[in-house]
DNA sequence: CAAACGCGCATTTTCGAAAATCATACCGTT
DNA sequence: AACGGTATGATTTTCGAAAATGCGCGTTTG
């Protein structure tokens, strides 16, 4: 297997721009590219090995995915933060997530209550392991990110679940941002298993209350602990 | 003034990219290239005077917007269409078009009346001039584009509003695709007028019933006309 | 005769150099 | 000293050639 002896360069997808594409877009959630960085195509360039029109490619892809902005003829940047977009991001997750909490309650199978519950069993189990910053435990987000997306993946529509998925994303930097300032981590552990089990047992009203709760009251978190980061922008 | 004698190339945006891309969005929604149409890069070289990486931008982006599907090491090609994905298309925009048109009938002020009022008295004299085959007529789909635009402009939210106008791209496509064999297009002018009623009254419910009714009307329509172009892929 | 292999062609994907554009500092003029 | 214009360096954007990959066809083999 001459393959891993060469040690590939691509980890992710096919070619080499969906490969940077995924590698940028994680560092950019996780903040170790902060927010309204410049991303010049020489540190790229060297960072991620790839030549100016690739990193060009996966740029554009994730500004479309609202993680880049791209300012015409004066290249790219990570998107900024600010108190107006993580708000606009949580009514929209809000908005979609109970839509596909609802669907995916009232079309799911036996396959798709499998999926929530040994999901959540997995995220549970890590949580045991290493109870403390989850954030940081590459394992943990995802697993938490399977949890969340097995809850509505029987929605029946793809259209709806890669907007959520970009909403998700996003959702997801900020937490980060926050992450560093957060004296000690909120007990999600009990909100996944309540959500879980309205989900199981067909409760949908509940389902969708403690989802939103759960989303808002992150959002919330976000909003204390970062506020400095949010204001000076 | 040289520019205007050297006939620019790019008419839209500022580097060669955003202008491809906005011309190759154009001719997809158009159905001039059809769905499923594959994008050989020789052939789209040739028609928009562009080289390989440019158009490997352009395509990269439209892909990120639903509109051409990107297939790793086999190349592009527009976006499919289907019966499902009609209905995915409709039933997102009904969700969050409704949302935005009740946040825009709580928040707008003036300038918002203003701008729907003028918007469908532009459409309306359009349509005058002009009352059969509405979507051959460029000025009309920018008008009609606008006068939905204004209508949910001040719902206050550029993320949901971005969501949107993809998913307004996409239904625009079909509604393209089977313009061709509608026999006649239904009375949209007292829709149009109805909903901009609605909207300035404030009456928000009304307003969301007839939006809803509206773009489901629509959509029943292109699955009815067009529907030997959506059971045969 | 069917299945599998390998070869050659068509096409996509990647690269680094070259052109275009922007930001800045410098200079001359008022 | 303030202002406008221009040269210069840094950076982005674009290009076409070169490498990589997939696809189809013909040949071989069991």
């Amino acid at each position: 297997m001459p393959e891993s002896a060469i040690r590939p360069r691509k980890e992710f997808g096919k070619t080499i721009a969906a490969d940077i594409t995924h590698r940028l877009r994680e560092e950019i959630i996780a903040c170790g590219l902060p927010p309204g960085e410049p991303l010049r195509f020489d540190v790229l360039r060297e960072r991620f090995g790839a030549s100016f029109t690739t990193l060009r490619e996966a740029l554009t892809a994730l500004a479309a995915e609202g993680l880049v902005d791209a300012q015409e003829q004066r290249g790219f940047r990570v998107a900024s933060v600010s108190r107006q977009d993580l708000v606009e991001v949580t009514d929209a997750r809000v908005l979609i997530e109970v839509e596909l909490i609802r669907r995916s309650i009232a079309r799911g199978d036996d396959d798709w209550e499998i999926a929530v519950i040994s999901t959540l069993h997995r995220l549970k189990r890590i949580e045991q392991r290493d109870p403390e910053h989850p954030l940081r435990d590459p394992e943990w987000k995802i697993a938490h990110r399977q949890f969340h997306q097995a809850l509505v993946s029987a929605c029946g529509s793809a259209t709806l679940l890669a907007i959520r998925a970009e909403l998700f994303d996003r959702a997801e930097r900020y937490r980060h941002l926050s992450a560093n300032f957060r004296p000690r981590p909120r007990d999600k552990a009990g909100e996944h298993q309540a959500i879980m089990q309205a989900a199981i047992s067909r409760n949908a009203d509940l389902a969708v209350q403690l989802i939103e709760t759960h989303i808002r009251s992150t959002a919330d978190n976000v909003a204390t602990y970062a506020a400095h980061l949010l204001d000076t922008e």
